[in-house]
DNA sequence: AGCACGCCGACT
DNA sequence: GTCGGCGTGCTC
């Protein structure tokens, strides 16, 4: 009887073996459904064993295999092998977490193309020349017919009477047509500007094959037609292109200008946040090699693509490529590594580089690819930081910054007041008796929300009214203190009661079509002042956006996080880009009470290398990553006590088995202690090298895995920690 | 992680 | 007498 050995998605560390009586080598890499302890479970077959780990009396069989759709690939095991092994994860809670839940589950799945290329049949021909009567579909068809024929019906789908494609498919003047057209079909190419050819030029000089190249362009300097045109080069040559973005807000607009781009490729957009139908059939489009760019979020690193030729990472410093739970792999770096795998080209793409990505540049580690004007506008935005240190602010407005808006609103120009804080104060106070609203599940002050009239923790998420009288002494005067959106917001409405003000933080866009809307107000010129938080700092274009004016960026100049730094100019220069990008000029002010601080003035002149020069230099002498390999152990429990007890537990098994590689720190809390009712300490671990700090943890790991923990104390490990 | 079994306090 | 507390152990 055969032996199937499976990788369920249970956190313990082995694998599971069940007997299959038709199982194969070629059931390597299928799904399937098996019963474990008390009830079903189901995950992937990794190998078939001669013979079993355990009595082969214990073996159960299994439920079902699924074989409707091609098995994973063994390159696509060994990527997940990889994550698991690196990132010290059980290999079950990665393949969970790669596959989409429907496909786990060996449901039926069908990865029928549900985006098929349409064309003009005579019907509709004919219907178009007799013309006779107005109608919808018909609108439709001329459209569809200017905008060149055949194409995708997303791409029909979105054209002003693009409602009507399923009656004009039901008339039948449109149909599926063959797939006539080469993939790599692009039209409506633009002329490149001299850094785009430029790029596009020495990636072509390359030989075939793995090469990591960072393609750092400055804010407007169009690197997604760079993108665009590498992905051509790769459909060309038969491969599938990988295109990571960092939010699920950014596929739409970037899936959009591709399959336009594309008319005859199949693009799949893969994120969470698409239907579980939808999410399993664009996978299984990408496992048959029927979709030719794949498009999405991290969770997309674990597509399987067949023909894989190119992967593209846009903003490939933003953080939201690490995940921050669970496997916390990063899905850029997981990207490097598949692409050296599968030996072919990555891009890294960037206005503000990650510092390691630009130290392995500089290194020659990678090869760099540079765009250093502007496509459409003119110029980078002028950055001129005002020195608040003797300034009497107006709700964190300086003159300067109020002037620069009338003239903004004199000019029919919109104006962006970027403040990174929601709600309208971060803490409700009582000047009596000095009462302030904490939350009580986590050490963080509650947020007030006056659009709402809730008090509201931004961490654990719990909320309540605001009271009209402090809770602790009964004083009726309680006062919000400190500054968010929606308190600047009001001001602004005060001070420039013409103005249109529109705020745009993750309140005002809390839905996929509030978002939209916003979107479309701002284009449409329905805004004057936009009050932002970093919602607005990534990757749309507003053309008549001038001025952006940033306050309160200093509560993040002395953060104690080694990488506090690097974010804020990153944050900075990316939302300063959103100034001028069309043929207007564009200016950003920047608030500070340090204005001589080094990172303002290489803000000030736009020059991210001389502040990546010195933020290194930093790094090298404190001995910060990426000079130096980190890990953090965290352990939470509902004691602070137990976490820490737990962390120098472990940290004295770590003393042994660490040799003069690997450095322990002492335990600490994490700065925000408790969270959601739980208290949390960590533990770092550090080593000059990759490969001792992987050994060291991997032993640990096991060591501290038959520590047996008490019930309540959860810990986990994070390789490559973000925040320290 | 779930979900069992298993042995001691306050309840009908 | 039992309902239920969560301590310990297992899942192919
Ligand atoms: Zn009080
Ligand atoms: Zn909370």
């Amino acid at each position: 009887m055969p032996i199937v050995r499976v990788a369920l998605p249970v956190p313990l560390p082995q694998l599971f073996d069940y007997t299959a009586e038709d199982a194969d080598g070629s059931d390597v890499g299928r799904c399937v459904r098996v019963p474990f302890g008390r009830g079903d479970k189901s995950g992937v077959i990794v190998a078939l064993p001669g013979d079993a780990e355990v009595a082969s009396a214990r073996l159960k069989p299994v439920h079902h295999i699924q074989r409707d759709v091609p098995p994973l690939p063994a390159d696509w095991l060994e990527l997940v092998g990889f994550v698991a092994r690196y990132y010290h994860a059980r290999l079950g809670e990665v393949v969970a977490l790669a596959l989409p839940p429907g496909l786990r589950r060996a449901d039926g799945v069908s990865g029928e193309d549900v985006d098929p290329p349409l064309d003009l049949t005579a019907a509709g021909q004919a219907a178009l020349a007799e013309a006779r009567r107005e109608s919808r579909a018909l609108a439709l068809l001329s459209e569809a017919v200017a905008a060149g024929l055949p194409a995708r019906r997303s791409v029909v789908r979105a054209l002003p009477a693009g409602a009507a494609v399923g009656d004009a498919l039901k008339r039948g003047w449109l149909a599926i047509s063959a797939q006539s057209q080469p993939r790599h079909l692009a039209v409506g190419l633009p002329t490149l500007t001299e850094d785009q050819a430029a790029a596009v030029a020495a990636f072509d000089a390359a030989e075939d094959g793995f090469r990591c190249w960072l393609l750092h362009g400055v804010t407007g300097s169009g690197k997604t037609e760079v993108y665009l045109r590498l992905a051509e080069r790769a459909l060309a040559a038969g491969g599938q292109v990988l295109m990571l973005v960092p939010e699920i807000a950014l596929t739409p607009q970037l899936e959009g200008r591709v399959a336009s781009r594309f008319p005859a490729a199949n693009v799949v957009a893969l994120h969470s946040g698409l239907a579980e139908g939808a999410r399993s059939r664009g996978f299984v489009q990408a496992l048959t090699g029927q979709a030719d760019i794949v498009l999405g979020t991290r969770l997309s690193v674990f597509a399987p693509l067949p023909r894989l030729g190119l992967i593209l990472v846009d903003e490939e410093h933003d953080a939201s490529y690490k995940q921050q739970e669970g496997v916390r792999y990063s899905a850029r770096d997981v990207a490097v590594w598949r692409a050296r795998q599968r030996k072919v080209p990555v891009v890294l793409g960037s206005a503000t580089p990650s510092l390691e990505s630009w130290l392995h540049a500089r290194n020659g580690r990678y090869a760099t690819l540079n765009l250093s004007r502007r496509a459409v506008a003119s110029s980078l935005p002028k950055v001129r930081c005002i020195d608040t240190s003797r300034l009497r602010l107006d709700e964190g407005l300086s003159p300067a910054l109020h002037k620069a808006l009338e003239e903004r609103l004199a000019r029919g120009e919109q104006s962006l007041v970027f403040l990174n804080r929601r709600g309208y104060a971060p803490v409700l106070s009582c000047p009596s008796c000095g009462w302030i609203s904490t939350c009580p599940n986590c050490s963080a002050n509650l947020v007030v929300h006056l659009a709402d009239r809730r008090l509201r923790c931004h961490h654990c998420g719990c909320d309540g009214p605001v009271p009209a009288a402090c809770p602790s002494c009964g004083n009726q005067d309680i006062q919000p203190f400190g500054r968010g959106t929606q308190r600047v917001e009001a001001r602004l409405a005060e001070l420039f009661p013409a103005a249109r003000v529109l705020r745009v933080d993750r309140d005002a866009a809390r839905t996929r079509s509030q978002w939209e809307a916003l979107l479309a107000t701002i284009a449409n010129g329905g805004a004057d002042i936009l009050v932002g938080t970093q919602m607005m700092a990534k990757g749309h274009d507003f053309p008549r956006l001038t001025l952006v004016g940033v306050i309160g960026a200093d509560s993040s100049l002395h953060a104690a996080d080694f990488r506090a730094p690097e974010r804020l100019f990153q944050q900075l220069m990316q939302v300063g880009g959103r100034a001028g990008r069309g043929t207007l000029p564009g200016e950003v002010l920047i608030q500070t009470e340090y204005p001589a601080h080094p990172l303002y003035q290489h803000l000030s002149r736009q020059d991210f290398d001389a502040f990546a020069r010195m933020a290194l230099d930093e790094r090298r002498q404190a001995g910060f990553p990426p000079y130096t390999h980190q890990a953090m152990l965290r352990a939470d429990a509902p004691l602070l006590h137990d976490a820490v007890a737990f962390l120098k537990e472990a940290r004295a098994l770590g003393e042994e088995l660490a040799g003069d590689a690997v450095r322990l720190f002492d335990p600490v809390p994490m700065r925000l202690t408790r969270l959601a009712r739980r208290e949390r300490a960590q533990l770092l671990v550090e080593a000059d090298q990759r490969g001792p700090l992987q050994a060291f943890l991997l032993a640990w790991m096991e060591a501290l895995y038959r520590q047996r923990a008490p019930r309540d104390l959860r810990w986990q490990v994070d390789v490559d920690p973000l925040d320290v």
